[in-house]
DNA sequence: CTTTTAAGTCAATTGTCTTGACTAATTTGT
DNA sequence: ACAAATTAGTCAAGACAATTGACTTAAAAG
């Protein structure tokens, strides 16, 4: 007798896989380039103007593209420009953060439809996941009720929270972590609460997402998201792709130590949302906290600036990681921080430390405000089904 | 007239494309799993018993893999296993470091059939590139010598050297870097020079090409590969591929900032074989300098042990930073320091510290020893071409 | 008003994988 | 000993999706 090891292999593609990836390949190259016409098209996939139009026919048959109006470019015959159909497909966002949850419904195209959030009680998924739910189903009624087509174009739900995933973590009373929520089965729960498709990732990965979709990374094959959230964290694009690690924990740049004030300390207790309040003494449960902080942040008070002076420093010397590790094209400073901080961080971080970022050849800033917009990571874990229903990758080209 | 922007998009694929990747899939089976019978690998790959088996028969008269002995598994008809053949390829693997360059061949399933080094001049690419051309040209000519296909099947060039690459250093004094090299067009340099197709990479990258071939790190999708060279670096395996970030640099973490004796410095300078040269007073020129220092190692010398007790404290640092950002299986430690003294290391890195690497569920140590061999970054570089031609990757689906 | 250029279609062809029926070789069970 | 079950592998026809080259349409340039 044989041993019975596993064979290791990439799984093979077949007519099936090709047709998808080209399919994908071409609505990926309308949401990065706006309308094109099929010869466009053509040339930008390097297929042919007939596999082009088959294609193009199929997709306008299916109602996920329209013809815009001809235009003339010179000689020849004029172009007649395709564009996505927004309602041509409809994925539900939720984020769950430490006091609160909130939901999202978008279209195609990225369009922010409707929006919804509820305070999260103490106590946990246990107590937790009736109202997430709750929310989620609400937000879904009122997208069927908008739009009649919605239900049956609506390609799944995305959700994020902060990580990490899978750690166990003596962590009960520690203010930092979502331990219970990290240890529930939160995808299992969400998906057999919904039936839809869920997708569970962290809110750094669901911000750099948005950023990619909509936001300073657009189009961009290496970028960095610094989250400051309650916590901190980074969101990966590398190589065109999120990285989301072995187990779904890369970027967790919160956990990386530093030495401060003579000893070693996590990043995230120097520089993230949660270590502000603590140095205000405020309540992070307080209702009207964003726009507190950003009151006093736009007001320059004098603690707020304290803190930003020393959480710059922290951060100043992220960038330079994150820079000297990744190689990334851009970083972007983005996630829950209120406008008025962010851009008085990002101030107080320059000048940057050096690093092989200092390129001659550099074409975007090292360091780049993003969104700041408590709605962000909602918009970005209801991008992930999006992107999953039709971004070309590799995986997308694999036999079912 | 309207605007001439550039179009963004991916690439579409055919039938080739297609047939490409499905051929490679096999072969890259074939490299992980050793030889397997037809239906095997139309099971792994998900490719009909039918498609295998055309493509086997093509790759067979290709003279890539041959028939095995039949083996007998239980009922049915007994299997016919096939393998690589390792004379199916060739190709010619270069390091290029601070004051030697080596060079060797090595067949399709990673075996090193020439071995050949040189000590690098002063004056860096003007006199260097002469001594660096002859080396591989004498590579070449014995490999050609020794297998009468070899030519033919010769798929590539790959060098290796410390990087980063493209950053304007005023550095001409500088030790620690190598700059007139990467400023130097080296790709084109050996590429007009040999006539070979040619990749270049950073060192710490093509040891952690070599550990995935044919070292720690074979069969992992993610890995990440302490280098402790003249330098430190890490080679980054992310999702199955060789990470390189936006322009080459990614993993250059010997730049990263610590704080030591109470002032920022780089990793590099605290640990990695330069500063351990410098620590003893020795000369990193010396010819023997590698079994020096393994010698000394192993006989527990009192200076190299002082410098691994600090060394080990920035290493264990690094190791956590790796394990919080990229979230891998496992890292590798590996690169051209002598195993005696690699062993030292990792013991002294222990116990590591705490980290989201701490799973419940983790299959493999946390740190794992590599290869320590001064070879290794050759192997890893000539595995380039090799897995460029024969790896299934999404890049290699598209249309050409 | 003819020529050139470009967008886009039509119909036939090609390349590659799939399907289903088949042969071959072995073990298991009676 | 022999039939049934099981697995490896082949054959030939078919299906699918992209390609090819000739064609139509529409505009600008000379």
């Amino acid at each position: 007798m044989n041993d019975i090891r596993p064979i290791r292999a990439t799984s093979g593609t077949n007519h099936e896989g090709t047709s998808a990836h080209n399919r994908r390949v071409i609505i990926d190259a309308l949401r990065l380039n706006g309308a094109l016409s099929r010869a466009d098209l053509a040339r930008a996939t390097r297929l042919t103007k007939q596999t082009v139009s088959n294609i193009m026919e199929e997709l306008e048959n299916g109602g996920l593209v329209t013809s815009r109006e001809t235009v003339r470019r010179g000689r020849g015959q004029p172009s007649t420009p395709y564009g996505l159909v927004p309602e041509g497909a409809f994925a539900i966002g939720l984020q769950i953060d430490r006091h609160i949850t909130r939901a999202i419904a978008v279209d195609l195209v990225g369009n922010v439809l409707i929006r919804k959030e509820a305070n999260l009680p103490a106590g946990g998924p246990a107590t937790g996941t009736p109202v997430v739910l709750r929310l989620v189903q609400d937000v879904r009624s009122e997208l069927k009720q908008r739009v009649a087509q919605a239900e049956k174009r609506l390609v799944g739900l995305g959700a994020a929270m902060p990580g990490p995933f899978g750690i166990d973590q003596n962590d009960v009373d520690n203010p930092w972590m979502m331990g219970p929520w990290q240890r529930f089965p939160l995808l299992e729960t969400l998906s057999a609460g919904t039936g839809l498709n869920v997708t569970l990732q962290n809110d750094a990965a669901a911000c750099a997402t948005a950023e990619r979709m909509v936001g300073a990374a657009h189009g961009l094959d290496h970028a960095v998201c610094l989250y400051v959230g309650y916590g901190i964290g980074a969101g990966l694009i590398l190589g065109g792709e999120l990285y989301s690690g072995a187990h779904g924990n890369a970027g967790e740049i919160g956990m990386a130590l530093l030495t401060a004030g003579g000893r070693l300390t996590q990043l995230e207790h120097r520089a993230s949302l949660a270590s502000l309040y603590d140095h205000l003494g405020v309540d992070p449960m307080a209702p009207d906290i964003y726009s507190l902080i950003n009151d006093r942040a736009a007001a320059d008070d004098p603690d707020i600036l304290a803190w930003i002076e020393r959480a710059a420093i922290d951060l100043r010397w992220s960038v330079q990681l994150i820079e000297t590790i990744f190689d990334p094209q851009t970083v972007i400073l983005c996630g829950g921080a209120p406008a008025a901080l962010a851009l008085r961080l990002i101030a107080a971080m320059q000048p940057l430390l050096p690093s092989n970022a200092d390129r001659p050849d550099r074409l975007l800033p090292r360091l780049q405000l993003g969104m700041t917009d408590p709605w962000a990571v909602a918009r970005g874990a209801a991008a992930e089904p999006i992107g999953h229903a039709f971004d070309p990758r590799f995986s997308a080209i694999l036999k079912s």
